[in-house]
DNA sequence: TCTTAGCACTCATTCGCCCTGAGTGCTAAT
DNA sequence: ATTAGCACTCAGGGCGAATGAGTGCTAAGA
């Protein structure tokens, strides 16, 4: 699509005006905002185009008009200047990210919040990457005669545990000889390969020990599902309501509904490509989100985990501000993640280094 | 308060109407539901002693009455028949405990989403009751020469872990010591105890391995400090929009953002005193909740914890209904805690039973 | 003394109506 | 190609009448 300079420029002033207003803007003020260096019957006419080229619509014949899905796609590709953080923007993310971050589910709930915080939309994070998890290691500490704790160590450094109580009695030879078992066989597998099968083998190999090491194992096989298994955190929900465009309940509710709900589901705009992605409208799958938009940004979290965050907000939102807000953001806990460190200001894990998140 | 037989019978009819209906309910509807024996201009004559006990209220003249927070109150403790749930009820609820509920933050989370949809209502979650956490074993795990694992477990059988990596190396010996160390140091103490006073003895003691020490000692008092910290967890906050009593904005809005900004604070109606608690209007502390209702359930989670489910929703709230399906789920929780078994039905958990959680 | 029928009165809500004003498209003049 | 002018459209706000649910009070009946 190749514009004149002029189009561009009538385009850019309405959908500038009506991110910041949320009202149609009318061929008068578009004159007034390029210094009526034209008359607002010429822009009329440009604007006629433009509403034939399907990037600007009108609500209803008298109104000014609102900028097209595809109005916002054009602006977002070609038209839209990258929003320079002010001092305070930066200073107030950093301070956000001088949090304590310990657990890595933690992390990403936080995450969602603060960043629900910083746009002011309801805000949403995820983690994912993790499809590839191999164990590293096992340890099995005993508590008490009946009861042990299991330590599952990801090659990504995450850890998590779990106490084991017993039907039966153990001994700390038999402990022992389990931890070996476990590490000599499952070391180095992804889930995929822990079939049911191998499960067997194992078991085979255990003779007696049967139930126990099916039992660990089967706590092993929990650990690493749950490490795949995705979960959707939102945050902010309330800032909806502050929109114009949700001041309607019937706009409000389903999308409300749809975004306290993906929390369960799986099923959420999967961010494939770039650090930074825009789906604008109808470019969302889901249904409920078919009025909306949605940013996300995604940032690595070291060893090969890469996490999502991102808000959601009308189409009209300012996707300068929050591109940048976002990259920012995102960039920071990358940095945070892998080095630990940020620009100005003492953070919470500069001396104790922590490579891995256990939780 | 003394009242009528009458009296009762009308409050009462009132009350459920408009929990019903959430609709002001005259005097003739009163008539019609109490099959007719006294005449509407009956009904209005105790419609307006009730009012003047201040049970009932006139959102206008000419409109009918509705409950007042007192009138809910005297209806709560009082009136209210116990709620029997249905099969289908109990199965659901008994269905959504059958989850896997592993970590404790997730199954508080986890558990305010089953209550909400239970319910229809926003819901919450929190724990509390860890004020006394002592600690019980640590577990260092060497993974790498300048990296180990520490575990963390309390004598509520809550096991924490986290990956330390260390700027300089160490040996397997010197791990092995500063393990007999800790755990001849702390075990035993309660957050108070380990002042700061006694991490410098500790530190004293450890000589030169003053900062390992340090470093691993403050990420105890850390696992310690989150156990205690509560966080309270919130679901199902669109619920709030299907509500007649919300189809306003003005007062569903600051409702939903004190809802989303809980989470952060610690300050949440406290249930002291029984297993089932009823908030009503006024009687909540929080400003955003004067003209809500919370009601409130705790369960126990084995080893002195406890934690709370609740709904919140408007002063017309079904109570018994609600009581009802609180009181089964948080009793379905604490046995699913404590034994691991549920009425009807195979658990996840029956033949592997998990005395304390991992997180 | 309690109950009830009847009646006048109140008042939120709904509906239809008109008016206003912003904005458009088209045409004719520059 | 641009612009001034004009007729036309239409959402939104304001206003007043009609509606009807519900009340309080009074007076008669049990």
């Amino acid at each position: 699509m190749e514009l004149s300079e002029r189009k561009k420029r009538i385009l850019r002033a309405i959908i500038e005006s009506y991110i910041a207003t949320a009202e149609p803007v009318g061929s008068k003020s578009v004159a007034e905002f390029l210094d009526r260096k034209l008359s607002s019957a010429t822009i009329r006419n440009e604007m006629a185009d433009l509403e034939a080229l399907g990037l600007l619509e009108k609500p209803h014949t008298s109104a000014g008009r609102i900028p097209s899905p595809k109005g916002y796609r054009f602006y977002v590709n070609e038209l839209m200047e990258a929003h320079k953080l002010s001092v305070q923007e930066t200073e107030r993310i950093n301070q956000a990210l001088r949090l304590k971050m310990e657990e890595l589910d933690r992390v990403i709930d936080q995450a969602g919040r603060v960043v629900s915080q910083l746009t002011n939309y309801p805000a949403f994070a995820l983690s994912s990457g993790m499809e590839r998890v191999t164990i590293r290691r096992f340890d099995l500490l005993m508590v008490e005669r009946n009861a042990f704790i299991i330590v599952v160590m990801t090659d990504s450094n995450v850890v998590r545990n779990k106490l084991v109580q017993l039907p039966s009695d153990l001994t700390e030879a038999q402990l022992q000889m389990l931890n070996t078992l476990l590490n000599a066989t499952f070391t180095g597998l992804t889930l995929d390969q822990i079939t049911p099968e191998l499960m067997r083998v194992a078991q085979h190999a255990a003779g007696d020990a049967y139930g126990l090491i099916s039992l660990v194992v089967s706590f092993a096989m929990e650990v690493l599902e749950s490490l795949e298994q995705r979960r959707v955190h939102t945050a902010g929900l309330a800032h909806l309501l502050e929109l114009p465009e949700y001041q309607n309940l019937e706009r409000a509710q389903p999308l409300m509904t749809y975004l306290s709900d993906v929390q369960d589901e799986n099923r959420f705009p999967v961010p494939q490509g770039g650090p930074m992605r825009i789906l604008i409208g109808p470019e969302n799958v889901a249904d409920a989100l078919k009025e909306t938009s949605v940013v996300m940004a995604s940032y690595d979290i070291g060893e090969g985990m890469r996490g999502v965050i991102g808000v959601v907000g009308p189409t009209r939102m300012d996707y300068a501000k929050i591109t940048a807000r976002l990259a920012y953001f995102a960039e920071g806990l990358t940095r945070l993640f892998n080095r630990g460190e940020l620009p100005g200001g003492k953070t919470d894990s500069d001396d104790r280094k922590t490579g891995g998140n256990a939780l």
